[in-house]
DNA sequence: CTCTTTGATTCGGTGGACGCGAG
DNA sequence: CCTCGCGTCCACCGAATCAAAGA
């Protein structure tokens, strides 16, 4: 663990510059332990096993409305009882709060017994054996330099571990040995079957339910059918259990004597049997693959320049100078890696293509990107957008036919004979591949993809989609395990893209729904888990101490796992991946923080953490680490997940985002009261809703107009103001005496009260007026020559301007007098009173709207809709406050989520 | 490897500002 | 003169689509 490691490290591990040494001892000195902490004692007592962690702990400060999260160095630390932004206290009673509803029932004594037992048996017996393997085995291979093939003789070893963990062996890897110290029990009878059993209970509950709210309120199919069908199905189901594929081929043709049922629209999987999730399908035929139509080369006047010189480039360089041409005005023409990446590979291209040649066929050599001038692309481009947003609406409307058409074959396959809609049959067109964030490669040439390049996954006895005319399929597989049903390699990276089926099939939507179903499954769990990696945070091991460290995180904050990366993506990071600078730690438990996450999005909040878990933080950040080392240098992904393994099958980080996503808004709506008028239970849900988003860290970068509009709209909130405060001295006109009954009723808006802003706002009113009326001049005159008469003259313009300078005049007689002569036919105190309001209530509302706009501007509330919120949830707060389904779900999310729809009542819970 | 999650980009519909004429 | 209803137009917003990135 020297540094001098370092150099020795394989590449398989983290080869990015400083990180990936083990610098942390295998064990945590207890005097490093007691130096790092001066009420270690306390903090250790208050963190024995069996003690839940304390929730008032972790408490999420999140800074202010302004926006800049950025400005988070210094936030206030905001107490629990601060309830406005803190989701995450909130959450944390939440899960204690069904924690004991919980464990009311058998599941409390059932985990708790063991749980004994097995913490009993820890310290007791194999600890000093192991630990000494664990020195012997390790003190000299830090984790993070075994080789591949350690790693697959461990995996081995850690599998034959956990098959033995009756009798552990006395020599195993420390994996395994990790994998051992959770409890068999963990993985008990009921566990194995417990992923069956909750699908099928939930099945059988859905339905019965179904049928009794079916009656209830009608939907559009008439009751009877429906809730026969579903009784039917689920005695059906039931018995079955091992018949498997076929079987369930024919339960689908059941439905059908109801109507033509046999497509996705009317196969309702979630009332059938679930297949073993193996195999995949037993037929499935398709229509391949869309392609990008090819390249069109330009008109030949249309043409790039080089150092001022038009010049000629074949159609492949023309196409490639064409992408960055459209990029021209783009945040990537400013990116110098960007461009970069893309004068190489356009060099590349012109090399091998035909290199750039003048109007008169002379060579021109290519090499500075300064010289070359794509703008007589960009405006072609521009105008041709241009064009096609002014064609008539017939027009477009035959051309989405046309493509319609086109795209007709491809929308659905027929998988297991049922009709199932395609996902994204289009091949993806060539271009500059667009990664996000720092990511190494962008700007470089994603190349066109041939036919040749594609595999498609079809049925044995299907007819195989003829290929494009001179090309042929790059492979035909009949892979039943798969879900994809065409498959190419990508230039860039290498990476595999797939073409699946969409999130409306009854495939993802079982996908979906069992996602759900694992995070519901993970409550059972919670509390144990909880407990004990609370208890494994002041392990002696480093390497449980990191893992129980991390998990916290996870549980806690929501951070992803945090798989390795390669020195060619974007230097991103999750949990297990974070380094010394992600994290500055605070006195007494802050910890801010800050780094670049999925897609390059910065995490950056400072949370109140554990006492425990402050101190570990500390010591995984204590010299010799620096900056670019591993925070967790002794886990990985895989660690944790393989001690999730034990509590839950398929338990993993990402289903705590799930569960806790979920959970945060089901408590959210849960504190919701049935009150108030259908938009105001719209917004309490969106504020829940972003709840959730926040705990995410979902964001979307404020757009580039944001920042105008909201100047835009402060000015015209400002404008009324003014006519509100012009209002108000009408009335003075009419009633003086009324100013020192109420003088503050008569004095300006704050916004407003500035003679200089009143002058140039005055000035500006004129100036509108001015165009309003040049503008009404025009049109006029459009319309006379349409009807073949004659314009209007311009001193009939000048007469019509004339209104402008009386209001000039009357301006500046009321700023220098302060009076504002009262207008209107008949006017009255009361009629300006009147206007007043309505001005006032205008303000108001474009007041609510901006903060609502500023408030949101920065957070993706979609996301966690689509992916986290189960929808469930969702469906029972439209079922329990009438509000109506579409305001929360728009269309498409109806069809995605239309397993969840129809499969609950107003009393379900996540 | 395979599939899910993710924010950006593009698309398309809507609401509200405006003009106009009728009452 | 004011109000109301209707039509038109375009900015804007949410939805659909896209493809990258992560597990």
């Amino acid at each position: 663990m020297s540094s001098s490691d370092e150099d020795e490290m394989p590449l398989a591990r983290r080869p990015r510059k400083s990180g990936g040494r083990v610098v942390l001892p295998d064990k945590i000195d207890p005097a490093v332990d007691r130096q790092m902490e001066e009420e270690s004692m306390e903090i250790d007592a208050a963190h024995a096993p069996g003690i839940a962690i304390d929730p008032a702990k972790a408490s999420k400060v999140i800074n202010g409305t302004s926006g800049k999260r950025k400005a988070a160095m210094k936030p206030t630390v905001k107490d629990e009882s601060d309830s406005d932004n803190e989701p995450l206290s909130k959450r944390r009673r939440t899960v204690n709060g069904i924690s004991r509803h919980q464990l009311s029932d058998e599941s409390d004594d059932s985990d708790a017994i063991p749980l004994k037992s097995s913490r009993a048996k820890k310290p007791a017996k194999p600890k000093e054996q192991s630990e000494s393997d664990f020195e012997a085995d390790d003190s000299d291979i830090p984790l993070q330099k075994l080789s591949k093939e350690k790693k697959e003789i461990e995996k081995a070893a850690s599998k034959q571990a956990k098959k033995e963990k009756a009798t552990p062996k006395t020599k195993v890897t420390p994996k395994a040995k990790a994998a051992n110290k959770r409890k068999p029990k963990d993985e008990s009878p009921s566990d194995a079957s417990d992923s069956d059993v909750p699908i099928a209970k939930q099945r059988k509950t859905a339905s019965a339910k179904k049928g009794k709210a079916v009656k209830k309120e009608e939907d559009e199919e008439p009751t009877p059918v429906k809730g026969k069908k579903a009784k039917v199905k689920v005695e059906e189901a039931a018995p079955k259990k091992t018949a498997k594929g076929k079987g369930k081929a024919k339960d689908e043709e059941a439905p059908s004597p109801e109507g033509e049922d046999e497509d996705a629209e009317g196969y309702k999987w979630w009332l059938a049997e679930q297949g073993d999730g193996k195999q995949k399908w037993e037929t499935l035929q398709h229509s391949g693959v869309m392609f990008p139509p090819p390249y069109e080369v330009l008109p030949t006047n249309i043409k790039m320049k080089y150092n001022g010189v038009p010049i000629v480039l074949s159609p492949e360089a023309e196409e490639v100078a064409g992408f960055m041409a459209a990029l021209l005005e783009a945040d990537q023409a400013k990116d110098q890696k960007f461009i970069e990446n893309f004068f190489a590979d356009w060099k590349e291209v012109l090399k091998k293509f035909g290199g750039a040649k003048d109007q008169n066929g002379k060579t021109i050599k290519i090499e500075s990107y300064d010289k070359c001038d794509f703008r007589p692309m960009f405006e072609y481009f521009t105008a041709q957008k241009e064009a096609k947003k002014a064609m008539s609406n017939v027009e477009k409307k035959a051309l989405k036919a046309e493509k319609e058409k086109v795209e007709e074959p491809y929308q659905y396959c027929q998988w297991n004979g049922r009709k199932e809609k395609v996902g994204n049959f289009r091949v993806e067109p060539p271009g500059l591949f667009r990664g996000r964030g720092e990511h190494p490669k962008r700007g470089m040439l994603k190349l066109r993809v041939q036919p040749e390049q594609i595999t498609l996954n079809i049925g044995k006895e299907a007819t195989v989609p003829p290929p494009p005319k001179g090309h042929k399929w790059g492979n035909i597989v009949h892979n039943q395990t798969a879900s994809w049903l065409a498959m190419w390699t990508e230039n860039i990276n290498n990476n595999v893209k797939y073409v699946m089926l969409a999130v409306t099939s009854s495939l993802k939507g079982q996908s979906d729904f069992k996602k759900y179903e694992k995070a519901r499954e993970l409550k059972k769990h919670i509390d144990k888990i909880r407990r004990d990696y609370t208890r494994d945070l002041s392990d002696k091991q480093t390497m449980i101490r990191q893992r129980a460290t991390a998990i916290y995180l996870i549980d806690k904050f929501a951070l992803r796992a945090g798989n390795e990366k390669g020195d060619d993506e974007a230097d991103t990071v999750g949990c297990c991946s974070l380094r010394y600078e992600h994290i500055t730690l605070e006195e007494p438990n802050l910890v801010h923080f800050k780094f670049l996450g999925k897609d390059s999005i910065q995490f950056d909040q400072l949370y109140t953490v554990d006492k425990q878990v402050f101190k570990n933080l500390r010591i995984f950040k204590k010299a010799p680490k620096a900056p670019g080392d591993d925070l967790f240098d002794r886990i990985q992904t895989k660690h944790i997940n393989e001690w999730f393994k034990d509590y839950m099958e398929g338990l993993s980080a990402k289903v705590f985002r799930t569960y806790n996503a979920s959970w945060t808004m089901q408590k959210e709506l849960a504190e919701m009261k049935n009150v108030g008028t259908v938009a105001q239970k719209y917004a309490a849900y969106n504020e829940a809703n972003k709840k959730v988003a926040i705990l995410c860290n979902h964001q979307r970068t404020k757009s580039k107009m944001h920042d105008t509009q909201m100047e835009k709209k402060m000015y015209e909130i400002k404008a009324l103001m003014y006519q509100k405060w012009r209002l108000k001295k009408m009335i003075l006109d009419l009633e003086p005496k009324l100013k020192k009954k109420k003088p503050e009723y008569f004095r300006p808006d704050a916004e407003i009260d500035n003679d200089e802003w009143i002058r140039e706002h005055q000035e500006w009113l004129v100036e509108e007026e001015k165009k309003k009326i040049e503008k009404k001049f025009a049109k006029e005159n459009e319309k006379l020559l349409e009807n073949g008469e004659k314009e209007m003259k311009a001193t009939e313009l000048k007469t019509r301007l004339g209104v402008l300078n009386d209001m000039k005049k009357e301006f500046t007689k009321e700023n220098s007098s302060g009076k504002v002569a009262a207008v209107g036919k008949s006017p009255s105190v009361e009629k300006f009173e009147e206007q007043i309001a309505k001005i006032e209530e205008k303000v108001q509302t474009r007041i609510s709207m901006m903060k609502d706009k500023e408030n949101t501007s920065e957070v993706s509330l979609g996301t966690s809709k689509i992916n986290y919120i189960d929808p469930r949830l969702s469906v029972v707060f439209c079922k329990r406050f009438g509000v109506p389904l579409e305001k929360i779900f728009a269309k498409a999310l109806r069809d995605k989520f239309k397993w969840a729809i129809e499969s609950v009542d107003e009393n379900w819970e996540f």
